[in-house]
DNA sequence: CTAGGGTTAG
């Protein structure tokens, strides 16, 4: 038997290695010395049985050991009850002598509590114990397989950090699900469900979609562990498909529908339909994750008023309700708020945990809090014993390459502790921009490339600051190699809700059904600006590097068609929510704010990292030249995959989901 | 009455 739950991968053991021919059988033979339960009236029996009902562990305990003199046996469900009680207290050793007991004298315990016993010391993360009893049991059911499952799925999950191991465990699931499929297991629901969710959380949502397919009968469970899986793996259109389908199919939503529903309309930034779910959501208030799951969706789709509403409003917070808060005022641009709720929280008493860290120093590197960021990363381990990891680190090189410390940010690379990433060096490359460091902005450039060749991203920004500093012979060389590598740039798109509807905008694409009419008021708005003093900022033009020069393609920008189409169907006085696949670029951001100033509209847009909030009618008087210099944000980066872009864009003028349950 | 589903970052 090899060890797993101190494995290295290359001990990981793989099913064929281990007993292959054993797990395929299921024996059938009866033990051959079992003692029957004791019929004899003992006072230690009755009082181990109502020490186990009562979960009075201690007393159970005592009366166990006499029992275990006596040889006197309990029946498997007392036993249940016991271990039920030792897995609440986390008593591992009192769980060991209860395995210990049940198998001593050569009694035989029932299936029903070996399975038991495996799922204590999966629990208890002692897979190399649950193991041993599943490999000798004579008698393995769907209860044992199912656990198994499980346990083997997470064990490869473990160690997520190191990327060789995604395949062992994963190869492991695959190959349980061949045998489980030839010991003909796979008509189980608890079977399926168990592989569709750890389908999931291995990324194989094809694969999960697959064994969900086939099934002929499913409950709710097993629904909700599917549209789980696509919620997870951020594709909320696939997850609120099969929501639809669940629907039709007569199932009602549960918590853990809805919580996966919201986190469908949270990737997709649907408040609308957020808002609809909301009042379903209303007879769980009492539900810590769905809350969770709510404040999120709120704090995604840009509306932080409905989610401090929320937040005041919920009786119980965990860290996750604070650290959700936290990263959503972060990201919508409300630093301060955000690092007043982090003390909040502490003085509260709630410990933070390592993404909780992770939003505050996000939110300190926003507004540009150097001093207090660095306080707070030289503090955390110290303070809340967490170690600072890569999130971090990049949250700091963030911070530092803002405030213009570059040097310090590269050392800050050179000497941390987890080995830097493509997201680390993307970091750098960043800040490089925004103060036009040449000489660095090459090296991180060639540090992401390294780490991944088909960035699109970084050949642009590459060749944006060449450009941006004159260097026009190296900012072609750049366009060469990418040309060269047959790189390609995703296209930049938008989405905006209107009336139950997602319509989405492409770079270049016309096929919006009010095109002509959006782009005949675009030109005029921007007409307008340019009369108050916006210049369109043309360093962000050489972004469309592979294709012909359109007279102005800074004009045509996704997030501009779609700011326009808002201002032209959503309701006066209603905010445009606009999501968006790549960063907005600075001609954007100046753009947007500008508009919702002059036509006193609020405007809020999100891209992959960030939200921009853009107040409308507050203040009359435009500050063209010193908005230029604000909030530079670069095109380019790019975070969701093109697919999606394009998926998406399919769907645009298809209704979305009517609630009607 | 032992097994399967839902929350924060990247």
């Amino acid at each position: 038997m090899k060890s797993l739950s101190n494995y290295k991968p290359k001990f990981l053991p793989t099913i064929s290695t281990l007993t292959l021919h054993s797990l395929l059988h299921i024996h059938h033979q009866p033990h051959p010395n079992t003692p029957t339960q004791s019929n004899l009236p003992n006072t230690h029996l009755n009082e181990f049985t109502a020490a186990c009902y009562n979960r009075d562990l201690p007393t159970a305990m005592k009366a166990l050991n006499f029992m275990q003199k006596t040889q006197i046996w309990a029946d498997s469900v007392t036993y249940s009850e016991l271990i039920k009680c030792c897995l609440a207290r986390g008593a591992v050793r009192e769980g060991k002598l209860v395995h210990k007991h049940v198998f001593s004298s050569g009694y035989q315990p029932k299936t029903f509590l070996v399975n038991t016993l495996i799922n204590m010391y999966v629990k208890f993360n002692l897979l190399d114990d649950a193991w041993k009893l599943f490999d000798e049991m004579p008698e393995r059911n769907v209860v044992s397989w199912t656990t198994m499952i499980a346990a083997f799925a997470n064990a490869g999950m473990r160690d997520e950090a190191l990327g060789f191991l995604a395949c062992s465990g994963l190869g492991i699931l695959r190959q349980i699900h061949c045998i489980i499929t030839k010991v003909g297991l796979d008509s189980d629901v608890f079977v399926r469900s168990a592989l569709i969710d750890k389908y999931s959380k291995w990324g194989e949502v094809s694969n999960a979609l697959t064994v969900f397919n086939e099934m002929e009968t499913r409950d709710l469970i097993v629904w909700n562990s599917v549209i789980g899986a696509f919620a997870q793996n951020s594709d909320g259109d696939e997850a609120l498909e099969l929501f639809k389908r669940m629907k039709r199919c007569g199932f009602l939503a549960d918590q853990a529908t809805l919580t996966s529903v919201l986190r469908a309309c949270t990737g997709l930034a649907l408040l609308e339909l957020g808002r609809q779910v909301h009042v379903h959501v209303l007879k769980y208030h009492r539900d810590l994750i769905l809350s969770n799951a709510l404040l999120d969706m709120y704090c995604k789709c840009g509306s932080m008023e409905d989610a401090r509403f929320e937040f005041t409003r919920m009786v119980n917070k965990d860290v996750i309700s604070w650290s959700t808060m936290i990263i959503g005022l972060a990201q919508n641009g409300f630093s301060h708020e955000a690092i007043d709720m982090f003390e909040e929280m502490t003085s509260s008493g709630t410990r933070p945990n390592y993404i909780t860290i992770v939003g505050v120093l996000f939110a300190c590197s926003h507004a540009g809090f150097v001093d207090k960021g660095q306080s707070y990363f030289q503090s955390m381990e110290k303070v809340y014993g967490i170690k600072p990891g890569r999130e971090h680190y990049g949250c700091m090189v963030d911070l530092l390459g803002r405030a213009g410390k570059l040097n310090e940010a590269v050392e800050l690379i050179h000497n941390m502790e987890p080995e830097p990433d493509v997201v680390t060096w993307r970091t750098l490359l960043g800040a490089c921009r925004i103060h036009r460091n040449m000489d660095l902005a090459a090296y991180a450039a060639k540090r992401v490339l390294d780490l991944d060749p088909d960035d699109a991203g970084t050949y642009i920004l590459l060749s944006n600051i060449y450009v941006n500093t004159h260097r026009w012979e190296d900012a072609e060389q750049v366009r060469k190699i990418m040309k060269g590598n047959n790189v390609r740039k995703e296209p930049g798109c938008s989405w905006i809700e209107v009336d139950k509807q997602i319509h989405a905008f492409v770079l270049r694409d016309n096929s919006h059904p009010d095109i002509d009419e959006i782009t005949r008021r675009l030109i005029q708005y921007v007409q307008r600006l340019r009369e108050v003093g916006y210049v369109p900022d043309t360093s962000f033009v050489l972004h469309d590097v592979e294709g012909e020069q359109m007279e102005d393609p800074l004009l045509y920008h996704s997030e501009k068609l779609a700011i326009v189409y808002g201002l032209m169907a959503l309701t006066k006085g209603k905010t445009i929510r606009i999501r968006k696949n790549l960063r907005i670029c600075g001609d954007c951001h100046l753009f947007a704010k500008l508009l919702a100033q002059m036509e006193g509209r609020n405007i809020v847009i999100r891209d992959p990292i960030r939200y921009h909030h853009f107040q409308g009618g507050f203040n009359a008087s435009l500050l063209v030249n010193g908005l230029m210099v604000d909030h530079i944000e670069q095109t380019g980066v790019m975070i969701e995959n093109q697919q999606k872009a394009l998926t998406d864009l399919s769907k645009k003028v298809e209704g979305i989901i009517c609630f009607s349950d």
